[in-house]
DNA sequence: TCTTGACATACGAAAAATCATATATATGAT
DNA sequence: ATCATATATATGATTTTTCGTATGTCAAGA
């Protein structure tokens, strides 16, 4: 992954979301994303799996649920770059943040 | 600037190599950044007008030379963004530093 | 096996970004 | 004043991304 790839990645803003709310989660599934970012599901789907494409995340199947997570193969200056945003990003996603409070996991009530 | 900002002007390949050169050398003019990239004059400048309007770059003219350097205000998050890409994507860099030294400054050889 | 819930993908349309080219501006030298 | 050099901007065409919607797949329970 070149450092182009990689901020082509981060800029869209369904992307950056899902991947700043993994790093701050560690992990979420497809549903607690649609519902913190308020998107329809094949949209947080279509941008999840360019992030797979990427190698950015990585996907794991745990019943019907797909958990991702960021991939522990991803560069450190790539995690730099996550985690400089990260602090910057906080205050942005607030209103996502809340939405994810109200599912409590685990068994989250998906749609 | 948002992250969401910032990282669309980085996902564009002219732009990112203008901008991590400018990182590299403090200050570079157009002429010396068409060189090393082996590109049209007006593609450059189009460039570097974005990243002005974005107040990534800061320009400032000297006789017929305008010089671009990183903007003073840009904000430590995105600074440690761009110094953790820096030592990355330092080998990609190469051909466009040997032309660049081919140009012995002050008074660089323009077209 | 049939159904339901969770997720993935395909496809055409719409929107956005990029480019080549032409032209405009600004500076300094003659 | 004129000219050459360095840089900026405008315009229309092309390419790339993104999106909505429909459909496909997979796992678990009845």
């Amino acid at each position: 992954m070149t450092p182009l790839t990689f901020f082509k990645s981060l800029a869209d803003d369904t992307r950056l979301r899902c991947i700043l709310l993994i790093v701050r989660h560690d992990e979420l599934c497809v549903c607690e994303l649609t519902k913190a970012l308020e998107l329809s599901q094949p949209m947080v789907s279509r941008h999840l799996a360019e992030l797979r494409k990427q190698d950015i995340v990585d996907d794991e199947r745990r019943g019907r649920w797909v958990y991702y997570r960021i991939h522990p193969d991803l560069p450190g200056w790539a995690r730099d770059v996550l985690s400089a945003t990260e602090n910057e990003s906080r205050s942005m996603l607030l209103a996502e943040e809340t939405r994810l409070e109200k599912m409590k996991r685990p068994n989250p009530a998906c749609v």
